[in-house]
RNA sequence: GGACGUUUAGCUCAGUUGGUUCAGAGCGUUCGCCUCACACGCGAAAGGUCGUAGGUUCAAGUCCUACAACGUCCA
């Protein structure tokens, strides 16, 4: 066996581990009918992205939950992929050929789609190739692109059974229009941001009158697309102008002042221009009042033949800037107030929205919602942290209708194909386009149609996914054994985008919820709490952090930092606990197989050992600590505290295992010559390693791993990730009370020594004797058991143990458990600090006893409480009283 | 404006059904140690009226109400 490096190297093992394991095959999830199938699908990350930290924290969970379910039996399959990203993806490779002096348009839509998929072939794949540095058990073999055939026939399905269902339909709206991008984009995809503008008031003219009326705006180019002015009905100030007409000033257009209750009275003047072309609110008015509806805008956001010459043209901040000069030379208007209001960005160029009117495709979501908001309310899907089903619950009662189709030519083509006379046949190809037109018995031919030219959002097919990734609408055999999935791991700002359409595509075409628990992560922010993002230049590379600190180690750190549901102050240095820990990890298995390896060898078979041979005191508490961090543990991840349970596991490796146990099996090593009894003790304290790496091993992969490998000679496809977990069930007798109690005695007498040399200036160079004078003959065995250990640890000379002994003269003293400790400083003891020691903890127990008698004094207490708990505090005062007493003793011996 | 969340040590956060010597951990700070696995380490210490004000209860960090500050989402 080769010597182990003083410090764990992560850079050595991440990439060797990982090939093996890969090629190996190790993270391909079979068709095993005699398991049960655990799965995840990955939320796809865009082709155009890299890895940032959201993906770490994210793919990290999702890698945990995996090998956890794969080491406990299940046939563990997480499905990897990427999704086609249409705006984003468009946007990078427009920019490319501009670059190269041509454009989409000059390249054709079929050129522009070849050049899409190759840039995707050569930069697309590079998320993927980062999330293996991260250590993921993807199922690669099952990686599925949104683009693919499969998924693409899942898309096409899709919309034509809505369709045929009714639940789709074409119609004008007014959408979120960017300007920029030039297509439409749903309500999920703009930003509102606050900003301050103004509010101008102006004069509208009443027809044949020389009255006027003010209305209030926040975007007066607008006007002249007007077509009323409204004023609440109950408002008395416009009472008498209801009903009459007005003239937009500049357009010099008639049109009508009318009531509406929607209008506030309160804002502005009280009365609104309305302009339903233009404006979401506006637009309903007009639907309700049937009033004519002027685009004035190109899809540019340039001024359009609908207004006067002398603005046609102009973009809409331009023509603000003309008009109110016009305005304002013609007296029209009247004031400017400053304004602060929410104005609608892309979520993707931040351009400002322009609601626009518009032909777009929709989906009618309540069919599909009601029944996905009763899933989660009646708990076949479960959210954590469950509060996040409000969030659902809320969008869901309210939902609109989901605007799905974008003017790009990058995704799924909307599968509609017109007719010369604008009529339209929906179809999964041409040739069932042929066959309906067939059916309808029209007299055009497949030659007369022509298929829509936009695409659909990129979330129609996302919303698939669980399913689509298995080729639906084929059943085939994966789909069978891998649907529902078990788990989604997402991002609480995506809950309406993806998580809810999820839910209602699985139920609508598979009638079943996709997964049953949606793990909501933390958001990732920086130390002081800024968010992530490129321009602030605050959101470290997550492959630097990989190379300095190592995969473990950033695994480890943000699941170990991550608050349940809240977001996350990440900062580099704090991979410092991930990376300490491995290291603490990697020595204790150093120093075990080092003492192994010293050993003469035996037949290379060691003997079986277990907790229930061992009579030693440290070996019984180590084992009912392992088993109750096994239960603990598995209840954690069952329940998805993950960072309960990494925080387990932590303090048992380093607090129990390293601190306390790994110390005694050095001195019972030291103790004894015995090669049986070294080998015994070092075989089961590397046994519970072993175990104990199982159970880290799906937060700290590659660690365990590696000294997995070098704990014995293993075979060339022997790994950690395919080994059993410890179950509960086996390790659960194992707990035992008496030994942690006797062990925790042990523990505060060592504590309380190692107190009194610290606070007394005692090194550890020099050796001190022990007293103990007990009142427990139980207490007093556990001691002289345990004498090496105390020895050893402690560094103690003489010890005397015994009931009711005399106490030393010039001794430092201190109450364990009621047990008196004594340690005798002949000549060196100071007597102050010793005093103020004494007293200060004296003074802190009569504090407590004073409250442990104000409760037993209360009448009401003693009445009500329940029985166990006066009982409770009976010993409470009797404990406190004693020590209390032991203390007083020897600070007054102190004195004398 | 509405919904949800957060407020506990200098910093970042645990504290799961109200009651265990309930006020904890990590980092940072201070003191002492290169003790033959680990200085990415070992031992010890200091540090908090649990956001504010009420209420329920024998008992509140924990439950209820109001308020404040901050954050997120939606108008």
């Amino acid at each position: 066996m080769p010597e182990l490096a003083k410090q764990y190297n992560p850079q050595e093992v991440e990439d060797k581990i990982y090939h093996w394991w890969e090629s190996s095959g190790f993270f391909h999830a079979s068709l095993n009918p005699d398991k049960t199938p655990h799965t995840i699908v990955i939320p796809p990350p865009n082709i155009t992205g890299i890895l940032h930290m959201g993906h770490i924290l994210n793919n990290t969970l999702q890698d945990v939950f995996t090998r956890w379910k794969r080491m406990q039996g299940f046939e563990a399959c997480w499905i990897p992929g990427t999704d086609h990203a249409g705006i984003a993806t468009q946007n990078v490779v427009e920019k490319a050929l501009r670059k190269e002096g041509t454009s989409l348009r000059e390249l054709g839509r079929e050129k522009f789609i070849e050049r899409v998929w190759e840039w995707r072939t050569q930069y697309g794949g590079t998320i993927n190739t980062q999330l293996r540095k991260l250590g993921v058990s993807c199922d690669w073999e099952r990686e599925r692109f949104t683009m693919d055939e499969g998924l693409s026939n899942a898309v096409k399905e899709v919309f034509v059974q809505l369709y045929d269902k009714g639940l789709i339909y074409k119609g004008k709206y007014i959408v979120n229009w960017c300007p920029r991008e030039q297509t439409a984009l749903s309500d999920d995809e703009v930003n509102a941001v606050e900003s301050v503008g103004h509010l101008w008031h102006i004069k509208y003219p009443i027809e044949n009158s020389s009255e006027f009326i003010v209305v209030a705006t926040t975007r007066p180019e607008t006007m002249l697309g007007d077509t009323a002015v409204a004023v609440n009905p109950k408002d008395e100030r416009y009472k008498d102008l209801v009903g009459k007409h007005c003239i937009v000033p500049i357009a010099n257009r008639v049109i009508p002042i009318v009531a509406d209750d929607f209008v506030d009275p309160s804002f502005g003047t009280g009365a609104v221009k309305v302009t339903p072309a233009h404006d979401p609110n506006d637009y309903q008015t007009g639907i309700r009042l049937n009033l004519p509806q002027i685009i004035v805008m190109d899809t540019s956001a340039k001024m359009n033949s609908n207004v006067p010459a002398r603005y046609q043209g102009l973009d809409r901040y331009e023509c603000r800037r003309e008009l109110l000069r016009d305005l304002e030379k013609q007296h029209f208007l009247v004031k400017t107030e400053d304004h602060t209001h929410n104005v609608g960005h892309c979520y993707r160029c931040d351009t400002v929205i322009e609601p626009y009117l518009s032909d777009q495709w929709f989906v009618k979501m309540k069919p599909l919602a009601d029944p996905a908001l009763k899933a989660v309310k009646d708990g076949k899907i479960k959210f954590y942290p469950e509060r996040f089903t409000k969030t659902y619950e809320h969008w869901m009662t309210n939902i609109r209708d989901w605007c799905i189709s974008r003017q790009l030519w990058w995704g799924h083509r909307i599968p509609a194909y017109y007719l010369p006379d604008g009529s339209v046949i929906v179809a999964r190809n041409l040739q069932e386009a042929a066959e309906r037109l067939k059916a309808k018995g029209s007299h055009y031919t497949a030659e007369d149609l022509r298929q829509d030219d936009d695409v659909l959002d990129t979330w129609f097919s996302s919303w698939l996914w669980p399913f689509s990734v298995h080729n639906w609408p084929e059943e085939s055999d994966d789909l069978k054994y891998f649907y529902p999935t078990d788990v989604l791991v997402t991002a609480p700002d995506i809950i309406f985008f993806w998580v809810a359409r999820m839910v209602m595509a699985g139920i609508e075409f598979k009638g079943e919820v996709p997964f049953r628990h949606v793990y909501f992560t933390s958001l990732i922010r920086d130390a002081s709490g800024r968010k992530m993002s490129k321009s602030l230049g605050n959101s470290p590379d997550p492959l630097d952090v990989i190379a300095t600190y190592g995969a473990d180690a950033l695994r480890f750190t943000v699941l170990f930092i991550a608050p349940v549901g809240q977001d996350v102050l990440y900062d580099n240095d704090k991979c410092e606990i991930g990376r300490n820990f491995a290291n603490k990890i990697w020595n204790a298995g150093r120093f075990l197989m080092m003492h192994r390896d010293q050993l003469p060898i035996d037949n290379g078979q060691l003997p079986l050992t277990s907790g229930k041979s061992s009579d030693d005191l440290s070996d019984k508490w180590i084992l009912s600590r392992f088993a109750s961090t096994v239960k603990d543990v598995t209840l954690a991840m069952d329940n998805f505290r993950v960072n309960d349970a990494v925080k387990l596991l932590y303090d048992f490796l380093w607090k129990d295992f390293c601190d306390w146990y790994v110390e005694f099996v050095k001195n019972r090593l030291q103790e004894t010559s015995d090669v049986h009894l070294k080998r015994s003790i070092v075989t089961r304290a590397l046994r519970i390693y072993e175990e104990t790496l199982k159970l880290l091993h799906p937060f700290m992969p590659y660690v365990t791993e590696e000294i997995f490998r070098h704990l014995a000679d293993r075979a060339a496809d022997e790994t950690i990730m395919r080994t059993m977990m410890p179950q509960v069930k086996e390790t659960e007798d194992q707990i035992d009370p008496v030994a942690e109690t006797q062990m925790e005695f042990l523990q505060n007498v060592i504590t309380a020594v190692r107190q009194i040399r610290s606070e007394m200036n005692i090194p550890m160079s020099k050796a001190i004797d022990f007293v103990a004078s007990c009142n427990e003959f139980e207490k007093q065995t556990i001691l002289e058991q345990n004498r090496n250990a105390l020895q050893k640890l402690l560094r103690l000379d003489q010890m005397t143990f015994g009931i009711a002994l005399p106490k030393p003269g010039y001794a430092a003293s201190s109450v364990v458990n009621g047990q008196e400790i004594f340690i005798p400083l002949k000549g060196l003891i100071d007597t102050g600090v010793e005093r103020d020691r004494l007293q200060k903890e004296i003074d802190r127990l009569e504090g407590q006893l004073r409250g442990v008698m104000a409760k037993l004094n209360n009448e009401n207490f003693v009445g009500k409480a329940a029985p166990e708990i006066i009982e409770k505090e009976r010993n409470k005062q009797q404990n406190f009283e004693q020590t209390i007493q032991k203390l007083k003793a020897n600070l007054e011996q102190l004195i004398g």
